[in-house]
RNA sequence: GGCCUCAUAGUUCAAGGGAUAGAAUGGGAGUUUCCUAAACUCUAGAUCCAGGUUCGAGUCCUGGUGAGGCCA
């Protein structure tokens, strides 16, 4: 464009595409954006550009011009070289890590008072995913998790398992830890309701109910002794939250997920405390007649957010602050990515603030990786309105789905039963993880307990089939597999191009990936690869064609398809099997 | 009340300001002497409403309507 008319095209008036099915041609450049500086017209410059290109760059074979499109064709030897070049090497797409300082990627951030649930499944797979994508595009990464074991919500199932317990473990109940301690936790809001009923009825107040209720003072009671160190709340303490942990490792286990680091918000909200009370010294923050502490941010466009309760103790606000020193100290970090729900959206906002106004200029590299609500049919997951999907039971059912599936389908029979188990495993979690990852991570999404998650269609057990069918297909061929270097260009089929086309996409989709935190571009990369793939694979026999340079060709496209495969699906943390 | 998101086939999801809005699922009709039918083919079906910006708007702007979220 700057050779013909001498105009400095900016990357985004600079478009090019793919072309559209229907029309000739491989990619396709925009020239409308041209038409004015160069005073001709849009199919006048396509002409002029398309006769340029085709001469001056040797891939291009030919090109048509559309209204204000050129089309542009390029040679098949392209698409081979591709194919030659990258077709059995595994990194193709991943970058080398370049940059010396990691990115720091926070996220699960549990609760100990009770087991994981559908909605921590988005995150933790979410976090787990963006943190491989973000090394495949080469970033190295660590990744964070931050336990959030302190506070009254806690408090409050340790003092229902001191009630009401009667010693019970989860050795002696069988229970999973996490969801013994969750048992507690109901089990408290269950009496803590019944407590204010009766208070109601005997015409206390709404407002007052908190006060008036014995439980909810016993408590906060509790929560106030363990501010103060008190020997016997800590050991019940250390003993639930260990339970909680044993409960939660065996869950991160299987899901595949993993910490660099693991941080706990009782060893950092009083390094929170000592920066809010340093910034209040500085002049930097309000105190109010009742004690309590405010940042103003009315210079931003907000209001005033509490930092410290009158009673001195802390907020969420405030050991967030805290963490987030420590990390930056830990680390060294490029980045402080947070991967926390879009409720927290002002949270973050402010965070963020209030860190550069006490002049910590690494708030700045803090970003909220900020994802939608998983919505039930009927709204919103409760766990005290016991709505919740829980995360180990929604993977048994998966687990059951998958097994019964494959059995009926009756293709495994050669398979030992401990590899029967890992492939219900794969499947089963290939299902789960696909179907969180490639919603778009900004949208809320909706989990209708109802209808079972598909293994049909746009799913993950449909891209593994495609994986396990080739596999299969490389071991029949067996030893007939050679590079296609004498393979005649001319002879490509417009399936087996488009396949190439699509896999010629994968490095972009990448990057794109990594650039949005979204595991979702490369789930619906992956999909669509796979269809062309399938389509080809109905249509086109390999190993039934008589031509060996054809019957390599196909096999090593197969090939270069089931690598992709692998490399993608392994940035979902899903994994793919070589039968099913 | 203030602020922030979102709105696309019956349903669940796609679509960097570009051509004819794609899939999946569900509905209808098909494909197996042949490399795994968890597959493939055909078919009907959608941009919340009203303005505006632009050569061009699902996408940007304004105003409605509806849903969700945040505000010690």
């Amino acid at each position: 464009v700057k050779e013909l008319y001498n105009i400095e095209a900016s990357e985004k008036q600079l478009i090019i595409q793919k072309t559209l099915p229907g029309y000739e041609g491989d990619f396709t450049v925009v020239v409308f954006p041209f038409s004015k500086a160069a005073k001709m017209s849009p199919p006048e410059i396509g002409e002029e550009l398309g006769a340029r290109l085709k001469s001056t760059l040797s891939e291009v074979e030919d090109y048509n011009v559309v209204k204000g499109f050129v089309n542009l064709v390029l040679k098949n030897e392209v698409w081979l070289d591709l194919l030659l070049t990258h077709e059995n090497d595994p990194d193709w797409g991943i970058t080398d890590k370049s940059v010396a300082k990691p990115v720091v990627i926070e996220f699960s951030s549990p609760n100990t008072n009770k087991p994981l649930h559908l909605g921590h499944i988005r995150n933790n797979l979410l976090g787990d995913s963006v943190a491989r994508i973000k090394e495949a595009a080469g970033m190295p990464v660590k990744k964070v998790n931050l336990v959030n074991d302190r506070g009254i919500h806690i408090c409050k199932s340790m003092l229902a398992w001191k009630k009401w317990g009667e010693g019970e473990t989860p050795e002696s109940s069988g229970m999973k830890g996490d969801h013994l301690v969750g048992k507690y936790y109901v089990l408290f809001d269950k009496h803590y309701k019944q407590e204010k009923d009766k208070l109601a009825k005997q015409g206390v107040e709404a407002d007052k109910l908190d006060e008036h209720s014995e439980l909810m003072q016993q408590a906060r009671e509790m929560l106030r002794k363990w501010e103060a160190r008190d020997p016997e709340v800590m050991e019940l303490w250390n003993r639930m939250n260990g339970w909680v942990y044993e409960g939660f490792d065996k869950t991160y286990e299987r899901m595949g997920i993993s910490f660099d680091k693991v941080y706990h918000e009782s060893d950092t909200y009083l390094i929170g405390k000592e920066l809010v009370l340093s910034a209040l010294d500085k002049g930097l923050l309000i105190k109010k007649d009742d004690g309590s502490v405010w940042a103003d941010l009315s210079s931003h466009n907000l209001d005033e957010k509490i930092l410290l309760r009158s009673d001195g103790t802390s907020v969420y606000m405030t050991q967030d602050l805290g963490t987030a020193k420590l990390r930056y100290e830990d680390f060294d970090p490029s980045q402080m990515l947070y991967v926390v729900g879009n409720e927290q959206d002002y949270h973050f906002k402010v965070l963020k603030i209030v860190l550069k106004e006490m002049g910590f200029d690494w708030a700045d590299t803090i970003e909220h990786l900020s994802y939608g609500m998983v919505e039930l049919p009927h709204g919103k997951m409760k766990s005290r309105e016991g709505t919740v999907v829980d995360a180990d039971d929604l993977m048994d059912e998966m687990y059951d789905t998958a097994r019964k599936m494959t059995q009926e389908l009756g293709k495994i029979e050669n398979l030992e039963s401990e590899e029967a188990h890992e492939l219900f495993q794969k499947i089963s979690l290939g299902a789960l993880k696909y179907f969180i990852l490639k919603v778009d991570p900004k949208k809320n999404m909706l989990f209708n307990p109802e209808e079972s998650i598909n293994f049909t269609g746009n799913t993950g057990p449909f891209i593994q089939y495609t994986h396990a069918r080739i596999r299969s297909l490389l071991r029949k061929a067996g030893g007939r597999y050679a590079k296609p270097e004498a393979y005649d260009a001319s002879l490509m089929l417009d399936a087996e191009k488009d396949v190439l086309k699509k896999l010629a996409q994968y490095p972009a989709a990448i990057r794109e990936a990594a650039q949005e935190g979204s595991p979702a571009v490369i789930a619906n990369y992956t999909f669509s690869l796979v269809k062309l793939y399938n389509q080809f694979y109905q249509d086109i026999p390999v190993l039934r064609e008589e031509n060996s340079d054809i019957v390599n060709f196909r096999l090593a496209l197969s090939a270069f398809v089931a690598n992709v495969v692998k490399s993608s699906m392994q940035l979902l943390g899903i994994s793919v099997p070589d039968q099913m």
